[in-house]
DNA sequence: TGTACATCAGTGAACGCGCGTTCACTGATGTAC
DNA sequence: TGTACATCAGTGAACGCGCGTTCACTGATGTAC
């Protein structure tokens, strides 16, 4: 087991970058036992360390969380920049992106949690997802605009930037339930699966089917 | 304190309907609270009863947060089926169940986390929720179709009402983020601000401005 | 280049806490005769 | 109608647990002279 942070080799008293590494073993506590069974204490474990060394490094529990949280939101945003720019049209890259969105979460499902419930808690989400040019809440919306949303109309642009949101949040934690497991399968699997409840999303709007 | 449950009379040593009022405290704690305030104990401290009695009435504590749950999701369901039942159209039925939804979820957040929570950790919906004539998944599909969706496509049915139901959960936890707040204040309230979340959802989705 | 010393980043034991659950118990209720 | 007794629904004390955090400490590092 303490091998995994550094093979094998006697740590040095001084760890080097314990920051980083608990981080890590945060990560690894999220991934393999999920979000109840991340408790500073057993980050300081997994990470080989006595339980009062993270607070070297960070002032309590909550901030240790945050730091996990915003790693977390870090690499959502490069997994949706990405699919942005892979994608083949202005019009194919919506999607693309809530599908981005859905995978990360539901590949890392323990990380995503963390990283809502500190939002929530917060009432906010964080500074970085939402200002700045290179912020996925502004990418998303200058990917409306080139997919042909009217540029001239800030508050519907606001407006169906944040439904894009909201769907992909909804969708990222609906997707996993059991009850659409046949639907995975008749599609062809998730991912097919997320682009058909992205593609009817504006059927339940305008009542509409196309 | 004490007052709350029984209005001052000294309370007799048989409760009379101790499950129901377990589950009543539970709920007080969730508004009052949060829900990381609402532990077993504190659950029959609320209700004025020592900590072993809830084991006669709940076989754990996840026995009682699912029958919390449980209230949770029916009440949800009869708020939307009272606004199925008062849109003043076929068409306008859809945003009044999503915006009846939402509002629900912002009314009871705590409560609302632990219904989704409950779920997410069984990784299914409660059944009554999505299967039977009167569930609200169903009342979902059949709204839809009275607005004008094709009934002879199944799996495009499904999975609009799917979309709806994502749109409508996402709406609910990300709603009340402060981002958001200049937005409402502009569209003249909360209720508005859902509503026109709800509109804008099939812009992106098409990639389209109406 | 060598040494005194301040600073930094760890240790490990301990604190108090609230939790879920179990246990032997007891008071109240209801039923059989 | 009265009584013995089984059953039910509570009590309150105790269990072991893991948690977040603090504390006095110590080993390692780096800097001033």
């Amino acid at each position: 087991m303490r091998e995994t942070e550094s093979a094998a080799e006697a740590r040095p008293y001084h760890h080097g970058d314990l920051r980083r590494a608990l981080i890590d073993a945060a990560r690894r506590i999220l991934e393999t036992k999920g979000p109840a069974a991340l408790s500073l204490r057993a980050v300081a474990r997994e990470a080989g360390v006595s339980p009062a060394a993270p607070y070297h490094h960070f002032k309590d529990k909550g901030e240790l969380l945050d730091a996990v949280a915003d790693e977390g939101w870090r690499i959502l945003n490069e997994a949706m920049k990405a699919a942005g720019e892979n994608a083949p049209s202005p019009r194919a890259a919506m999607p693309s992106l809530g599908v981005a969105y859905v995978c990360f979460a539901r590949e890392h499902p323990a990380l995503y949690r963390v990283m809502y419930k500190r939002s929530r808690d917060k009432e906010a989400l964080p500074e970085h997802l939402h200002e700045g040019e290179d912020s996925a809440y502004c990418r998303t919306r200058d990917t409306l605009i080139a997919a042909g949303a009217d540029p001239s109309d800030p508050v519907g642009l606001e407006l169906a930037t944040i439904a894009a949101w909201c769907a992909a949040h909804g969708l990222a934690e609906i997707g996993g339930f059991q009850q659409f497991a046949h639907l995975k399968e008749a599609l062809g699997g998730e991912e097919a699966f997320f682009r058909g409840v992205f593609e009817h999303m504006g059927v339940f709007a305008r009542g509409l089917n196309d």
